[in-house]
DNA sequence: ATTAAATGGTTAAATGCTTTACTATTTTTG
DNA sequence: CAAAAATAGTAAAGCATTTAACCATTTAAT
């Protein structure tokens, strides 16, 4: 590979790691100068079951691009919280379908402005266009990523 | 923000950290397949010493986009693994200088051709200046974020 | 020059991630 | 149908991250 392609790769990769730290913090300062006690974890898991509820474990797992055995922890967590419950899925007992406390509900009031602030900061002066091209080139390096393993 | 762009956002959002997530799969995958007992982290720190020995802690931080505690953990369980050792710089003594071992040294040659196949897998195919463009955005996405936090 | 502020590092506690091994259940295959 | 493979979830151990409080040292302010 041409040196320049390589140090820019190079640079690409360490930006990427950079704005998804951003994004982690943006949510963690806000949650703190609010007195929110949820880690950004437990928002991914808790934002996919404001979208669907009752989902399986290993759905969220794919929808938070996380382990199942993390999720088994992050349920956990939620549960002790008092947010989510599990209930064994009748049609398929290998499942454990994870469904929202009314507490966990009433959660998605208190925090959703913040999620939806942080993809309107976040989305501020870029254009649609200039998005989905970028998005189309992540896809391609993932895959390639993925391709050479 | 237009319900589209909203959407993109969201999108984009998770493109970033299943992209982030495919790196790290790479690395420990190839790892894994040849025996080499090193995290993706402990990576991340001996790069930035390859690169240039005898830096300090908050350097390797920066460097590597991580938290100056994180760094002491991370530089203690090098040094368990006689990779680094500390060195107080006798210019400012606050500072701690990371040195590699001879150990550290030669675990370069053993590890680097991994992480050059992925920067290589990574860029396949995918033109320099798209490349570019997209860090551009990118960059401008990070700086929203830490505006509006 | 002295005080206040900033910087670099450490520690401890709570949370999260990854790997491996394991159980239970369902699906595939021969 | 029976054996094998795949899938979902759990548990434990080791590693990583975050926050907050805390020192020591250096720099800035007055």
């Amino acid at each position: 590979m041409a040196k320049a392609k390589h140090t820019t790769i190079i640079e690409f990769t360490r930006k990427i790691a950079s704005v998804n730290i951003a994004y982690r913090q943006f949510i963690q300062s806000k949650f703190k100068e609010h007195d929110v006690d949820l880690t950004f974890e437990m928002l991914q898991v808790l934002a996919c079951l404001w979208n669907q509820d009752g989902i399986n474990q290993q759905e969220i797992a794919n929808l938070t691009v996380k382990d199942k055995a993390s999720m088994t922890y992050l349920i956990d967590n939620l549960t002790k919280r008092d947010l989510v419950y599990r209930q064994e899925d009748e049609n398929d007992r290998r499942n454990k379908l994870v469904h929202l406390t009314s507490k966990g509900k009433t959660t998605k009031a208190e925090v959703q402005p913040f999620i939806d602030e942080m993809y309107a900061a976040a989305g501020k002066g870029l254009d649609i266009i200039e998005l989905e091209r970028c998005m189309s080139l992540l896809q391609k390096l993932e895959q390639n990523l993925k391709e050479h393993i």
